[in-house]
DNA sequence: TAGATACAATGACGTACGAAAATCTCGACG
DNA sequence: CGTCGAGATTTTCGTACGTCATTGTATCTA
């Protein structure tokens, strides 16, 4: 076994559960815990991982509307717009894209009025030339992070 | 310090750290280990925790280019659509929403050449009638979980 | 020679258990 | 009608125990 295949292994199982002991990955890939640790240590001091989180289910907890933000905005402006949405608690992702929109940006709320607010608030800045605002009725997936790709 | 400021704070602290131990979050928040282990538990069994997950960076290993798809489908075919599209490796989120599209996805490529080689192959779906890629130039935030209001 | 492994020692960790404290319930009484 | 308090329930806490991650050393392999 190659040593990029037993980290893209480490990654996926870790994918699978986030909380897996050294021990169970050791078992789990067929190597020595002390391989597992190296491993993982690497991954995480190269950047890899970036450490690790709870999947929190934001839904149970009130946020239940989710709303993608598309915005025009002028060319000069768009560091201060993109600044202002990320300081905005509740932006999950604020992407700077090509297309029709500059800017793509992905909010919860905890109900339609707010999210309405919330969102008109953000309208009124002038360097914000138009808007379209899409408001999700189903979230297929949400945040996936896919598996690593292993040849064996 | 009333049960749901602890869980906020708990929920708080672990996206802050995922990795930190019950003890730190004991000594953190001035409560019992066994308190900590108590609330995290329940928290995990009511689902408000949904398990943890390291956070990948899939920038570094090489999927730099990152993809938002807009699409409209004949309405019957809306669910074929979004379980094809989720069960597409590289897409990250898949929503579907009210406004001028009906479905928008999140996906991330290796390159421009493999990413426009697979949206091609996507958008040959003859339920497909209309589509639109907007193209990631900078995530000014991605997947960000915040964090939740505590009244002390 | 560099990387992987096994093994042992140590300190930290999660969890189960019983005791103590706090909170809630609800009928009795002023 | 409002207040009180005993019993019951919930929540919290400290301790103890077995497991785990980590580290260092020595050995093995490509």
């Amino acid at each position: 076994m190659t040593y990029e295949n037993l980290d893209a292994k480490l990654v996926n199982a870790l994918l699978d559960n986030g909380d897996a002991s050294l021990r169970s990955l050791a078992e789990q890939l067929d190597v020595s815990v002390t391989t597992v640790s190296n491993h993982v240590s690497a991954l995480e001091d190269e950047g890899v991982i970036r450490g690790y989180t709870p999947k929190v289910d934001y839904d149970l907890l009130g946020y239940d509307v989710t709303a993608i933000l598309q915005l025009k905005v002028e060319g000069s402006a768009l560091p201060d717009i993109t600044d202002r949405l990320r300081t905005e608690k509740q932006m999950v992702s604020v992407y700077e894209v090509t297309g029709d929109y500059d800017v793509i940006a992905i909010g919860k709320f905890t109900d339609t009025d707010g999210m309405n607010e919330q969102i008109k608030r953000l309208l009124t800045d002038p360097e914000i030339n138009e808007s379209n605002t899409s408001v999700v009725l189903n979230s297929v997936c949400e945040n996936e992070q896919f598996s690593l790709e292993v040849d064996d």
